[in-house]
DNA sequence: CACTAGCTAGACCAGTCGGTCTAGTTGCGC
DNA sequence: GCGCAACTAGACCGACTGGTCTAGCTAGTG
């Protein structure tokens, strides 16, 4: 429909129609966390972005196991920059910001879209790029934090230990919130995750 | 692993084979938190199990999702009993203690088996019932963890967030470590967990 | 205008899924 | 022995999966 990747080659009427991809992506996306990775067929992703089939391997040659990777991707560089852009000046100020944007994500979904990479670990053992993709994920999101811990003043160590263990946290969070339908216990996570980042010995 | 439901009746050449029910369960266990919900398939689980479909559909009517349930309950059921059933005095031992014995278990299973209830959580909106076992697992062992904090004289309320944050790190930690196949995410998260339970103000 | 990429469109396919069903087989009570 | 229930066995099924392929539309360029 609409358009525009590198080039804007919009419509006049396209207002509220991004690009396909760009459509394709944020139906799985939704689509992925609400089911996991196998729970959401193509069908119901090309449904829900409005697209056909033709579109989508089009744009992912690589077929499902490409938007799977594309999908962590995304959700990976949105949470990093949340942590890199944060004007907040302890990382305990960045933990509490980051998570209070999460939150209100959560509750925007009706509890969802709470689980990160789970939905994608389980195909490890069948697809080797999306195992990668979601091992990168914690990765760049631990060294994020351990960065900013260090600037801190926290030894390297030590920072990133706080760091793996405030992903761990807020991961746990995320799933448990799902679980019970409620924010409460991801809350709870991001202030025991905040805690983390402060007491520092 | 043995045999027998309410009765034995097993033949006396059944050594190293259990109960048929038992057999598929523990394939099911397996093969889940290997692949996840989805992307394990029932035919994979017989033929794990060396069972027909017959047999499946005789001893859980319910199906797949029967299965499911069921899987989770003994999950739950083996953790809760490690918690409680420890001797170890304070809560924060008994923390070390059970997840001395799950590191164990990751190792054993090449980390594939480390991922507890999320392959079960996607499965929310399309199975109710999976959706309450798993958010029943997840009470539960935060609860049997509660009792033993309060029981080393902290307050409820605090025990309560005490005994969510661990049962989160231990959940996040199962699955950093199955992305990274390496058991030392999960130490760590057992080792944060720990000293959550020591620290009491 | 014609020509060509870039993209949309969806019919189609083989394979697999969870699930059903009927036909044995087995072992215990009588 | 017979009979019956518990269980095993696997052929079979419709629905649906991810993926392929051809045809057509559309915009930009000469």
């Amino acid at each position: 429909m609409a358009a525009s990747k590198t080039r804007t080659k919009q419509s006049s009427t396209d207002s509220d129609m991004p690009d396909t991809r760009a459509r394709i992506l944020a139906a799985a996306l939704r689509l992925f966390r609400k089911r996991g990775y196998h729970g959401a067929g193509l069908n119901d992703i090309l449904e829900l972005a409005s697209a056909p089939k033709g579109s989508l391997y089009h744009h992912f040659p690589g077929g499902k196991e490409e938007i799977g990777v594309a999908v962590v991707a995304e959700i990976t560089r949105s949470i990093v920059t949340l942590f890199e852009s944060s004007r907040a000046r302890t990382t305990a100020a960045v933990v509490l910001q980051a998570g209070e944007q999460m939150s209100h994500t959560i509750e925007r979904t009706n509890h969802e879209l709470c689980t990160l990479f789970t939905a994608f670990l389980a195909e490890r053992s069948t697809s080797p790029k999306l195992g990668i993709a979601v091992a990168n994920a914690y990765a760049e999101m631990t060294e994020a934090l351990q960065t900013r811990l260090q600037s801190d003043g926290m030894k390297p160590r030590l920072a990133k230990d706080r760091a793996t263990a405030v992903v761990m946290l807020l991961e746990g969070g995320a799933m448990i919130a799902q679980a019970q339908q409620s924010v409460a216990p991801f809350r709870l996570a991001v202030k025991q995750a905040a805690s983390l980042c402060e007491i520092a010995d």
